[in-house]
DNA sequence: CTTGGTAGTAGCGAGTCGATACTATTGCAA
DNA sequence: TTGCAATAGTATCGACTCGCTACTACCAAG
């Protein structure tokens, strides 16, 4: 069995292991992913096809996702006032406890290191095949700015917040 | 962020990312991911049970998954001459097919390895977080014997097929 | 001010998924 | 030998995912 086989054949066994480890109570494993998202992603990430986007899914299959989440009160949906087709789901306090109650591997820091590493590769691998967005970290971006009155966006040409500095964002792109 | 966090968070969208590449034509996840175990695993490792094991779901679950499989004929059902209640799934030719036309990531052979150890590490440790069966290959099951006359398991107390050394068994346990 | 592209959603059909309940078996123990 | 608990497999239910198509609202660029 070649290399790459034996990845596609831990990564099944992977992601049925990882969902059922996180399953639990009432929300399913694309509620989890979702809900997990909002929690990290800044103000310019948490509309529908952003999330859709994120997760390789389809905008109508998020949209029931978020719908979802918002009959169970763990999402608030807000209207964007510069474009009146986007929309922002926003976690709420009960949503941000259920991110908090995820539950993780637990493995020594050491192995935790070496196996974070290996699933950053692999992930951007795959991002790079499907052309897709990185998502990665506002501050690794390359419009990130450090300036004397603050944090700077170059590409939105607007002030960061700092929380923002450490949240993802969908039109990050790696630093040159 | 803690380092276990963003495993489970980068877990998350390899799961997502993962799951969109392979899904294509007519085939869910789950039933690729069922497909392609039946493939891999010997003859005492192919009923529902085993299966709802392999892939951390429910007996329900699997069941309902394996008839889809069979109304698509990948697969067919047998059962058992040992005992009445065990039936067993093998893959027919279409099924097998399937199973060669599933794609899986396309890493340079050194990186791959790299990935399917980071890889095989998680899912050991997972596994015996939840104490469950390591579902490896026969000729590195403490129970394997060569003996002159072939290839003999020593728990089940029959002489192996030549293929099946290289078959992922229930019954496995890490050599000592 | 039309036209083309984008954001979000509804609704459909197949299927996952956990849970519960049920039927055959099997195996063990009194 | 019977009797009973454990096991294998299924059916069914309700909530939901998921891709898809169709549709509306909105934006932007000519």
């Amino acid at each position: 069995m070649n290399t790459n086989t034996e990845i596609a054949a831990l990564l099944d066994r992977l992601t049925r292991l990882h969902a059922a480890d996180r399953r639990s109570g009432n929300l399913n494993d694309a509620q989890l992913a979702a809900l997990d998202y909002l929690g990290r992603a800044n103000r310019f990430s948490r509309a529908p096809s952003t999330v859709a986007d994120y997760l390789a899914a389809t905008r109508g299959t998020v949209s029931q996702t978020l719908k979802a989440l918002s009959r169970k009160r763990l999402v608030t949906e807000t209207g964007s006032q510069t474009d009146q087709r986007v929309r922002r789901y926003d976690l709420t306090a009960a949503g941000a406890a259920a991110v908090q109650a995820m539950s993780g591997p637990d493995l020594p820091e050491a192995e935790a290191r070496v196996a974070a590493r290996a699933l950053r590769t692999l992930v951007a691998k795959m991002i790079a095949a499907r052309d897709g967005r990185s998502f990665g970290l506002c501050r690794t971006c390359r419009y990130h700015q450090e300036r004397p009155e603050g944090r700077h966006c170059a590409l939105l040409q607007l002030a960061l917040r700092p929380e923002e500095a450490d949240q993802i964002c969908r039109e990050h792109r790696v630093a040159a």
